[in-house]
DNA sequence: GCCAATCTTGCAGGCTCTGCAAACTTTTAT
DNA sequence: ATAAAAGTTTGCAGAGCCTGCAAGATTGGC
């Protein structure tokens, strides 16, 4: 969203992006090709061209080159989260709220299937990603609570705030294994309605998304687009 | 107490089983004094009376020494999981399946109050903790699936599997800065009712597990157990 | 007591990651 | 344009993690 900020990014900036992304591109290539402990930073700096030292002034272990830089900003979940009305669910709600970086990463569609194949084959990499989602939870946590109006250190929020990263995850390893045309906003809002729904068992005949219920839901502000 | 079991357990066996939960002590304490990156190996090997070379034959890290051995085998998740009556929510289902193991860690409260002290003070853990979780959840993925007839690859089961597993955790965290008094048996109970109910919000008032709702809730198979 | 299996230990070595200080490059000010 | 300032890259030294290997030390069975 953000173009054209105040302060322009400049060329030196741009520079260090590219070197970064350069370094998370290697880095993925070469694990997904050897897997993880058959890379080296040595091998990792030198194709992305920088040395290795430099490769530890981006990124503050191997596995974190795998995972990625920060995102990027934007309004926060917290803001997002209170901005949906207050009718709706908490987790109808909360996917609203993650709704853009949902986006985002159907974006980068490419890079994200090839990490999350690398974190599949390499299952010593799946906690990194859950340590990733874990920035995302402390503010979830805290927007939770505010929206509820309970005490952030409650059970409720840290609950939700677990429960729900979990579903996330859930959907994102599932999108990287689904079939071409699949896209992952349409199975997050599977796992959220089934999560929303107290994780009632559904019939095994059909395997489509199944609307919860028939009739007595009042407010449906069914976020089409 | 041990009298004679089908495989005797042996002297030589008795003493590895002393020497592994002699590091684990050790390392815990040291890691609880210091801090994780202040502890060496060496330390911790020093502190359990071996070399440090046989620390390695105990455990491939240093923080698995933190999080300790496997579990004891016993009836798995997958068969307790089966046992309960088929009438039963999968939620309650799974907390009943989880009971036994829920008891263990409460039977070793002081070791495991210690260890979620650690993994408090030190975040880089708590990845550990999740992906000891894992096993237990392939396991648990399998179970669902058997209990609904579904298959093992579709969403519900993993969905399932994951979610619990983390409501479980998140039990577990607050267990770990409760009151004294306080059983993790009813933690996680609280937590599984909450996710059985689909994270519906409780109302603000009060703080005890609450009857979800009173009135304009037309779909609400409260559980009251 | 003796053999075989198992466990412990030291040693060598590769790899990850950090602090430091010397180049080097871009930006800013003059 | 030139010089100073600010920021980046790099090499080097070194601590610490972890592994393979082979030589001792223990234990269990005969």
């Amino acid at each position: 969203m953000a173009t054209t900020a105040p302060t322009a990014p400049g060329r030196r900036d741009r520079k260090k992006q590219q070197t970064r992304a350069a370094l998370t591109a290697a880095a993925l290539r070469l694990v997904d090709e050897r897997g993880r402990d058959h890379v080296t930073v040595e091998e990792i700096a030198e194709a992305a061209d920088v040395s290795p030292r430099t490769f530890f002034n981006y990124f503050a272990t191997k596995d974190d080159a795998l995972i990625g830089g920060p995102l990027p900003d934007g309004p926060s979940i917290h803001d997002r989260l209170l901005a949906v009305p207050a009718g709706v669910p908490l987790v109808r709600a909360l996917l609203e709220a993650m709704t853009p970086d949902i986006a985002d990463i159907q974006a980068e569609r490419d890079v994200w299937l090839l990490r999350l194949r690398v974190i599949k084959s390499n299952p010593s990499l799946l906690p990194i990603l859950v340590a990733r989602g874990e920035c995302a939870e402390e503010e979830t946590i805290a927007a939770v609570a505010a929206r509820t109006g309970l005490p952030a250190d409650s059970m409720f929020p840290q609950l939700a705030a677990t429960t729900v990263g979990a579903a996330f995850r859930t959907s994102m390893m599932r999108w990287a294994t689904a079939d071409e045309g699949v896209e992952l906003i349409d199975l997050v809002r599977e796992a959220f309605d089934l999560l929303g729904s107290g994780l009632t068992e559904p019939s095994p005949a059909h395997d489509e998304v199944i609307p919860t219920e028939p009739s007595p839901a009042p407010t449906h502000e069914e976020v089409t687009r």
